[in-house]
RNA sequence: GGAUGGAUUCCCGAGUGGCCAAAGGGGACAGACUGUAAAUCUGCUGCAAAUUGCUUCGGUGGUUCGAAUCCACCUCCAUCCA
């Protein structure tokens, strides 16, 4: 099976400039391609995860990739997709931001010579001279056309400012730059980049007369519409530190039936013969390809070590009701005594189960409080440091929180 | 620059002097049911030494016994005019 017909079987190509010429490339590895990030965060989450996945399914297939930093666009700020404006960032954060993604990406691609090339955009936009550039690139874009743009469009009613809507020809200018510096002929990014990136791919036209592609990907969308890799505290990331693998692996774990053959085509790199079975797979069977999932995903972001514990402690603590080993803990000192006691509230502050005493107060009043699988009805229940030595106890707050508490 | 409308809790949105920690909805969280799913039902949703106290309605001052609500100034946003 040829990557276009792999990547089109799996559900991810969205839009594409022109299908044939696009196809004839990337089949034959000649497509120099880039997909942008901006360094919005200190870590990458699951779509970008995505895209990384789209360039080493082309890499594999011989074609060349560039991972492009957005260190000058992030000073800017994509509006597509936004209702409203972007907070906006000092260089310093962007700066450090973009050092923590060229680590993670390392991570899943290879760079260097013949590989794949990382470039950072903050190169050639920072030091722009205005008017230089609005004679130079300004001149092809039609104000008339930029707002019929669906990303800007949808901001017409909320108010766009003009930093935000130089945006697009911030991305379109750094097509250009990579088409004259590598002979980057195509970009891929998401499904809400399209209009910027089209933008490139004019831009390209107009200055040099030569064709350029662009492609997105689908959008990770759940049953409902909504992004996938959101939750409700934010997103899920890729860095250990801030969603912990098994938090990573749950995630996945807990998937809506509807959405995990889905998940599984675009973000596994599980043969297709083998999705295929699960597809027919239905009711509660469904929970082994969901166990798939999460395990695979969770291989490929941290290594197959972190999975296996994450699928351990997860069956230990869902199936068996006992106790996982791996359990993530909290560590209590003397301070968080008071009188030599502890009480339960403060056990699930501290252990960050809960945020505040008062949330801890509602989680006992509901009956959501577990203490090693035993319900905590009473809430003045306290704990004293020799209760909590050795193995300490295992605090649960609804179905899915676990901590170990020691002393 | 001018005119008008607006900013309320995680989000949308009601509230125009005390009865307001603030209606209603969404979301989140917890319980029941299940398959760690969905749907449904129930509870809950500022903080705390908890029948009480404290902090919150864009910001700063003011009026008042008492302000989300009235006044002044400021900031930001939208619409129209230039």
């Amino acid at each position: 099976m040829t990557v276009f017909d792999e990547l089109k079987e799996r559900g991810l190509l969205a839009q594409l400039t022109d299908e044939e010429e696009i196809k004839e490339l990337i089949n034959n590895g000649k497509a120099v391609f880039y997909i942008g990030f901006d360094p919005t965060a200190d870590s990458l989450h699951v779509g970008h995860f995505m895209a990384l996945c789209l360039m080493k399914r082309l890499q594999m297939a011989g074609n060349q990739p560039i991972a492009l930093i957005g260190g000058g666009t992030a000073m800017i700020g994509d509006p597509s997709g936004r209702s409203d404006l972007r907070t906006m960032m000092t260089t310093e954060i962007i700066d450090h931001n973009c050092e923590c993604f060229k680590k993670q990406m390392s991570r899943f691609i290879e760079f260097g010579e013949g590989k794949a090339r990382m470039v950072n955009n903050a190169e050639w936009l920072r030091d722009l001279n205005y008017i230089e550039f609005i004679r130079d690139i300004g001149v092809h874009f039609s104000v008339n056309r930029m707002l019929t743009a669906e990303c800007y469009r949808q901001r017409m009613e909320k108010g766009l400012s003009f930093l935000e809507f130089n945006y697009m020809i911030m991305q379109s200018y750094d097509f250009l730059q990579l088409y004259e510096k590598y002979g980057c002929n195509m970009q891929f990014g998401g499904d809400d980049q399209w209009s910027n990136m089209l933008g490139g791919t004019e831009l390209i036209r107009r200055k040099l007369g030569k064709d350029a592609y662009a492609m997105t990907i689908t959008l990770l969308l759940n049953s409902e519409g909504k992004k996938m890799g959101k939750t409700q505290k934010g997103a899920v990331w890729l860095d250990p530190e801030k969603t912990s693998p098994y938090e990573f692996y749950q995630y996945w774990r807990n998937v809506a039936d509807a959405d995990v053959i889905k998940c599984l085509k675009m973000l596994t790199f599980l043969p297709l013969e083998q999705i295929r079975e699960m597809e027919v797979w239905k009711g509660s069977q469904l929970n082994q390809a969901k166990e798939i999932l999460a395990y695979e995903l969770t291989k490929m972001v941290h290594g197959a070590q972190e999975a296996d514990k994450a699928q351990e402690s997860a069956r230990a603590l869902f199936a068996g009701g006992m106790d996982a080993a791996d359990m993530p803990s909290c560590q209590l000192t003397d301070a968080d005594f008071r009188d030599g006691k502890i009480d339960i509230l403060d056990i699930l502050v501290k252990s960050g189960l809960t945020a505040s005493r008062s949330e801890a107060r509602r989680a006992v009043e509901q009956g959501g409080v577990t203490v090693d699988h035993e319900k905590i009805s009473d809430m003045k229940t306290c704990y004293e440091p020799a209760q909590l030595t050795g193995e300490g106890i295992v605090v649960r707050r609804g179905k899915k929180n676990y901590k170990r508490v020691l002393y």
